[in-house]
DNA sequence: TGGCTAATTGGCAATTTAGCCAAATAGATA
DNA sequence: TATCTATTTGGCTAAATTGCCAATTAGCCA
């Protein structure tokens, strides 16, 4: 693989990356209700504020969510839907792993 | 966060962070286009034999993609072709943020 | 059996990531 | 201005990940 096709593929890899994380996977879902800031995401979460805001970083980082600054509140919203797409993939993966296991039991 | 909400979260996390990786996402594209041999996957990688067969682990383990041994080589397959609707996703948000970061500089 | 090829596994060092606390920053408001 | 709230950043340690080499496993064939 030369260095331009590995370079593609890490900098696609980088955005999938951000998703692959329980935490940052549970903000994006609730973002995808609808903007939250950064308070409400941390209540939420149930994590100290600077890890919550740390993963937010990576999501926006990532391109996949926005930050707006409104008040001394910062709203976090998704950038692009599309990522929602992610969770049905998801558990179709989940359910033909479960199907599969019990297959084999039989 | 609930422990069970969490653990949810954390598998689902799981399946997505097996593709987070540059040469296991080149591994699921190259897979797209049918099943092929650790050995020429690894010939593709241009990697350690062993670096690719654990990342072909990662991805099996996951339930991305299946093995079956035929003779003395294994072959891989995508077991949930789904996973490609993941590279339409990123290109979208590749573009979202190529597109900001155009405008912003004017 | 012995040797060959394909693949996996064990083990290690280097790098990255996660999550907490403390400190810094920024806006709102008295 | 002083203070309060919301958020980010710096710094640290613990844990996980990556990729290589060496060793092992497994099938094939002479």
């Amino acid at each position: 693989m030369d260095d331009s096709t590995r370079q593609k593929y890490d900098s696609r890899a980088r955005i999938i990356k951000a998703m692959g994380h329980g935490t940052r996977l549970f903000l994006v879902d609730e973002l995808s209700r609808g903007e939250r800031c950064v308070c409400e995401l941390q209540e939420l979460v149930g994590a100290d504020m600077s890890t919550v805001s740390k993963h937010l970083a990576v999501l926006r980082e990532a391109g996949i969510v926005k930050d707006e600054k409104r008040g001394n509140q910062v709203f976090y919203s998704l950038r692009c839907p599309c990522v929602l797409n992610f969770f049905a993939c998801v558990e179709s993966v989940m359910q033909t792993s479960a199907t599969q296991a019990v297959e084999l039991a039989r």
